[in-house]
DNA sequence: ATGGTAGAGGATCTA
């Protein structure tokens, strides 16, 4: 038996947050973390921080906005960078423009295919930017199709910017007419779930109000005005040997935060 | 009260 901690974390500028992820990894062990908002252009990847770790790094960013990371210390090999075989045409539309951002990578590390993702926010439902998200999502779900077995041991860990259900927001009364509850977006979800993933954090935890994103603003965090929008996406062949999980929220408290916490998952492979 | 804060960059844009 190997165990196996996965870890996914949008650190809202790896820059900003390099103390704080390096602190992070010395007390939480993940042998795997997923990083999204980087914010960091390749070059400026701080990979020999994270040697010093004991961890190998894989990353895909472009230094302004999003850029996505996966560390690993149980080895890191076939690294693919964005959509891949299937990427789009640049520049086409919109949806082609975001589905080129730097918001997808993928890594095999020790036993389990490895994907760090950040699924674009959308905005809000009149923009333009909104059936981008959609897309998008359209794009992840052909992208499984092309390149990824469901009857093997995966993990789609990131920001998917959606609340999966009601129990996922502080308030459903008050995300009506919003991004990341909308039905279309979480069809968007449940259509990647039925490709053959599990929400690997419901397959421990049942309750409501259990998040991993509060605004920065408002005292929302001290509140507990926040969302479940951080996920694994797990296939039945790792999703049956969970053994534990957590969110992070000490990780949210305290000097210079990112607005998420960290998702820890324990599997038993 | 459509507010509030944080990051990047160097004026606003994004979240």
């Amino acid at each position: 038996m190997i165990g196996v901690r996965l870890a996914t974390w949008n650190v809202n500028s790896l820059n900003a947050r390099l103390p704080r992820v390096e602190e992070w990894l010395a007390y939480a062990q993940p042998d795997v973390l997923c990083m999204q908002e980087t914010k960091l252009a390749d070059a400026a990847f701080p990979t020999m921080s994270f040697a010093a770790l004991g961890y190998e790094a894989a990353y895909h960013g472009d230094g302004r906005w999003n850029g996505v990371a996966i560390l690993s210390r149980i080895g890191l090999t076939d690294v693919a960078e964005g959509f891949g075989p299937t990427a789009p045409e640049v520049g086409a539309t919109l949806a082609d423009e975001v589905a080129a951002e730097r918001r997808l990578v993928t890594a095999t590390c020790g036993p389990v295919r490895v994907a760090s993702v950040y699924v674009p926010n959308g905005r809000s439902l009149d923009n333009a930017q909104y059936p981008a998200k959609l897309d998008w999502l359209a794009r992840l779900r052909d992208w499984l199709d092309a390149t990824a077995a469901p009857d093997r041991p995966m993990a789609i860990c990131g920001d998917f910017n959606i609340a999966p259900d009601d129990r996922d927001v502080y308030d459903p009364s008050k995300y009506v007419g919003t991004t990341h509850t909308s039905p279309a977006e979480r069809e968007a979800l449940t259509a990647l779930l039925s490709w053959g993933l599990q929400d690997a954090f419901r397959l421990v935890y049942s309750q409501d109000k259990l998040f991993t994103w509060w605004d920065y603003r408002a005292g929302d965090f001290h509140s507990h005005r926040g969302m479940r929008i951080d996920l694994m996406l797990v296939t039945e062949a790792l999703g049956k040997t969970v053994r534990w999980g957590l969110i992070d929220r000490n990780a949210r408290k305290g000097k210079l935060p990112s607005d998420h916490a960290p998702l820890v998952m324990d599997f038993d492979l």
